[in-house]
DNA sequence: ATTTAAATTTAGATTAGTCTAAATTTTTAT
DNA sequence: ATAAAAATTTAGACTAATCTAAATTTAAAT
């Protein structure tokens, strides 16, 4: 049996080594999950010993295959009930991370493939993360940051990467939501802030916000 | 904070207690639980430490006010659950049980409340037992068991006492339904086997049958 | 009213997860 | 190449929940 606590390193450790291809190490893991390094250094053993992850003493740790496939798992649950809360029971895409964090560890491969068919088997979440399929099976879409857009261009909005509150209901403040389209019109030197056109309106974000907006080319 | 632990313990007081107002002995909670007594003992002290439940040594336990609106609260969200997994998700009224023994202790109010109103304020739960609302409020509607119901008289399913798949799956073998009309024929002094007319057709049920279903006069 | 049996509690251990403080290893800077 | 700083691990302790085995209390039987 894994445990919940098992399951919120294994899910850290793979969002954290970037789909679990880079290695990570011991203090990055407490700091996401707001512990104590003498406590990942506790786990790390376990989670080596259980056969979900390699681990080198003072080296950090890599996800097994075994690992990457619970991760995954995880990663499908929580999106899935974030696309629920979302579409279902009127839940903001800024109030659903806390509940999903909780129903992601709920165990039942029935739930999860009636919730997926009764979902119609969404693409992506509310955040417009991939949701993987029950095979673990999922394609990153190909996005940029708007950081890195290119003058001139017209894009499309797919994703965040930050998902705070704070963020998100800027975003719905400016009326910037995934889907919408948006046009680069200028970028300045001076601050890096950018100014787009988005439903007829120009504004310009800062470079806080551009880091943080993911842009599909159109 | 209020553990998993000690939500299950307070659930199962409640229960075994009818509805908080019966003492229970340790015993009682150990067998519900698939526990041993020692256990049972250290967490009612913990319990009453908390002020959920009122404990005297070797006397039982009695809940307090703030404990029976624990189990209420606790029981609201696993028939809410129930509900949901059969009506939107396509679960048979025997395969809800396990699920919603987990999904009763997500913690958001947000969550049940809209959930609530997604599944249209419903009243029972798949099993015919009554759902209280966010003020913990409810009524048991009058029910006897089959067993306890007079010759001649025209009755309506409305309950089950046992919910284990074998009485569920029982049922439905033989088209005995929530809300399926029931006429009482014969009772045999022998072995209190019961015959019933239902659906136009005449079956005998035993006296274990007869003691796990709730009937209403109709 | 004793004795016996049943129920319950206590004592002492164990596992999972966490923490602080101290020790060790690795990395960075001089 | 050494010293200082940063990262990591170890040692030892704590809480929650559980268990077994022994002791205690209550209930039942003679
Ligand atoms: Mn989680
Ligand atoms: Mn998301
Ligand atoms: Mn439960
Ligand atoms: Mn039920």
């Amino acid at each position: 049996m894994i445990t919940l606590t098992e399951e919120n390193y294994i899910k850290a450790i793979y969002h954290l080594g970037k789909q679990g291809v880079e290695t990570v190490n011991t203090n990055a893991i407490a700091e996401a999950l707001q512990t104590k390094a003498s406590s990942v250094t506790d786990m790390l053993k376990k989670l080596a010993e259980k056969g979900y992850a390699d681990y080198i003493k003072y080296q950090g740790v890599n996800l097994t295959v075994q690992g990457k496939k619970i991760a995954i798992g995880i990663i499908r649950k929580h999106r899935l009930w974030e696309v629920f809360l979302v579409e279902k029971l009127n839940f903001k895409w800024d109030e659903v991370h806390q509940v999903a964090e909780d129903l992601e560890h709920i165990k039942s491969e029935k739930l999860i493939d009636q919730l997926d068919a009764y979902l119609k088997h969404p693409t992506h979440d509310p955040h417009g993360d991939p949701i993987p399929d029950r095979d673990g099976n999922f394609k990153q879409i190909e996005k940029i940051l708007l950081s890195q857009a290119i003058l001139g261009n017209k894009y499309k909005c797919v994703g965040v990467k930050d998902t705070s509150s704070a963020f998100l209901n800027y975003l719905d403040a400016n009326a910037i939501a995934l889907g919408t389209e948006i046009v680069l019109l200028h970028k300045e030197p001076f601050d890096q802030s950018i100014k787009i056109e988005i439903n007829n309106r120009e504004i310009t974000v800062s470079q806080n916000v551009a880091k943080n907006l993911f842009l599909k080319t159109v």
